[in-house]
RNA sequence: GCGCUCGUAGCUCAAUGGAUAGAGCAUUUGACUACGGAUCAAAAGGUUAGGGGUUCGAGUCCCUUCGAGCGCGCCA
């Protein structure tokens, strides 16, 4: 299935061509047609032509009868092409039988590394994980739904300096109650008891520090320890995903410690490259174009002067590690955009190291911040990190509320997980909804409505249209490659707002941007409303009637498959 | 000081360099014994923060001023 624009462009092609100025056609949706053509535009200056004549030799000699209805140059130098209705519904009919639902396996599949979420053991995960998380993992199905191999990894940090501290307040608590009050997930309070101790505790402080050097060293009793920190977390985080419904599991976790045994090798290279510089005693690489506040080159700092490696080693160990080791072609950083500069430093480092190369390309999906009604970073009425399951918790209750002032479930539908289902669809929606480069304002009252670009209005659109089929006792597949006749203006505009699809997921892939998608699902269910009211469905003559059956269900799937790409549940009643 | 991101209707957000900048909410007006009425239709609402530039064409690209947020040597 060739997106509609493409096909459009690929028929004005030859006309381009012929011009022999090196121009391509200009093929957008547009209102006031299917379709707008305006290249003519830019080619009629260096033809000393005015636009509307260069339009009129392009059309005259595109021949497009056989797919438009009507061509017409307009304004300044504009074509405005209408698709035939029978084309129009050929394509429809062809989509609603198609499984994908007009969208392709891309031509070339590519190894994608997603780094995403990126909790921090034995701490809490909070309202700052909720963007990388959902972002990253409607990525990932997406990626994976149009055929790239997408590997997700959570970079978790768990690795560094403050394992010695939070060791020994492990030990302090004794081994079976910390654990047990990391697997209950009071996660804030273990972690800040711990710094308490260690800013005022000399003793502990020395403890700790010690246990960083037992730690590196490899000590067996500090690893052992280590690891029960880290699977206590690691069993939480789960916990958490798994209420959100995202696709992480265990089997993702590449934290930094994994890393560690490659971090000489990056620093031997790197030596040995000459990249390296002795700055007060730490060993950096200075890549042009970074300065700091006094104007001067800024470092990226891969080992410490006291011999330790930072965090820079390890995020270059693991681009070498993704594109070596994976394969990867793409590395996706879904990562807050503060680290925008750290990152362009690692990259350019790992591109004079000859690390990163074409095919293989980093690229930064920088997502904005959460910020509460204040327009300030959310927090609790204390001042305090949102705890994320404290949220999700909220969302829930919330979503349980709303759901009981509208008349509660229905018949034979769990409330409990329909709440659950909308709450948490909710939340992910309004996080995916806004270009992920913003910062959003959370507002529970808005992203709950059933009116609006939310999760519920397009649930709930879709629940509608199951309902049509379920009180009609029509089987969708009984009226499968059913034409549509598509007589009615609003009928019309619902196919050519189906066969949007595919050009929807392309630009949400090209923009690694939900919230393309999201406007596309959200200006479809809009469509679909006007079609709904003027165009009665199950009163219609059988002819009419299975036509305007295909179209409905065809939206019904658009919709869930499209808000199943953006990780959002569909429930079939609600 | 340098750098990054952002600034669009009262509010929350859209808009590949393309014609008259679009939705939702709120506001106002109207429709209808209903294929799911918590419905639908319509109106009103804009100097795209200000100024300059590039372009046939700028919310979009460049420069600049203002404003908001965030980075900038051994935390990650």
């Amino acid at each position: 299935m060739a997106d509609l624009a493409s096909l459009v462009a690929a028929r004005l092609q030859p006309a381009f061509d012929a011009l022999e100025v090196g121009a391509d056609p200009v093929v957008r949706p547009s209102d006031r047609a299917d379709f707008q053509a305006n290249g003519a535009l830019g080619l009629a200056k260096r033809l000393k032509r005015t636009p509307r004549d260069v339009a009129a030799d392009v059309v005259a000699a595109a021949a497009l009868d056989d797919l438009c209805s009507t061509v017409e140059i307009a304004g300044p130098g504009f074509v405005n092409l209408t698709l035939r209705d029978d084309v129009l519904a050929g394509l429809v009919a062809a989509v609603a039988c198609d499984d994908r639902l007009g969208v392709p396996v891309a031509a070339k599949s590519e190894t994608v590394v997603v780094d995403y979420s990126a909790p921090n053991v034995a701490k809490e995960m909070h309202v700052g994980h909720l963007r990388t998380t959902i972002i990253g993992d409607a990525l990932v199905r997406i990626l994976g739904h149009v055929g790239h191999t997408v590997i997700r990894e959570n970079h978790i940090g768990d690795w560094g300096t403050p394992f010695g501290m939070l060791i020994e307040h492990l030990l302090d608590l004794g081994e079976t109650a910390g654990a047990a009050e990391l697997s209950m997930g009071d996660l804030n309070g273990f972690y800040q008891q711990a710094r308490r101790k260690f800013d005022g505790d000399v003793g502990f402080a020395d403890r700790a520090r010690a246990r960083v050097v037992a730690l590196q060293a490899g000590d067996a009793e500090t690893m052992r320890l280590w690891t029960v920190l880290v699977e206590q977390s690691a069993a939480y985080f789960q916990v958490v995903y798994e209420r959100l419904g995202v696709l992480l599991t265990p089997g993702d976790l590449m934290g930094e410690s994994v890393y560690n045994p490659m971090l000489a090798g990056v620093v031997e290279d790197l030596a040995a490259a000459g990249l390296l510089v002795d700055s007060d005693g730490a060993q950096c690489v200075f890549p042009p174009g970074f300065t700091n506040r006094d104007n001067e080159p800024l470092p990226l700092i891969v080992r410490k002067g006291d011999g330790g490696y930072g965090y820079a080693a390890t995020d270059l160990a693991t681009v070498r590690d993704r594109i070596d080791r994976v394969g990867a072609t793409w590395l996706l950083y879904c990562v807050g955009a503060p680290q925008a500069q750290h990152l362009q430093m690692v990259w350019v480092v790992c591109e004079m190291a000859g690390w990163l190369r074409p095919p293989a390309r980093a690229v930064h999906v920088a997502n904005g911040s959460v910020l509460g009604a204040d327009g300030k970073l959310l927090r609790t009425r204390a001042g305090t990190s949102l705890r994320l399951v404290d949220l999700l918790d909220e969302a829930v209750a919330r979503a349980a509320e709303v759901l009981a002032a509208r008349g509660g479930a229905p018949d034979g539908v769990d409330a409990a997980v329909l709440a659950r289902q909308i709450g948490i669809g909710a939340v992910k929606y309004a996080d995916l909804s806004t270009d992920r480069l913003r910062d959003y304002q959370f507002d529970w009252d808005r992203m709950l409505s059933f009116d609006g670009n939310t999760a519920p209005y397009l649930q709930y659109a879709r629940a509608r249209i199951r309902s049509i089929f379920a009180r009609s006792g029509v089987d969708p597949l009984a009226v499968a490659g059913t034409v549509p006749t598509l007589a009615e203006p609003a009928e019309r505009a619902l196919a050519r707002e189906l066969l949007g699809f595919e050009a929807a997921v392309a630009d949400t892939i090209d923009k690694l941007s939900p919230h393309r998608l999201c406007s596309y699902l959200f200006g479809l269910a809009g469509v679909f409303t006007a079609f709904y009211e003027a165009c009665p469905v199950l009163k219609a003559e059988v002819s009419v009637r299975d036509g305007r059956l295909v179209l409905c269900d065809l939206t019904a799937r658009v919709l869930r498959t499209g808000l199943d790409l953006l990780g959002i549940e569909t429930p079939d009643r609600m």
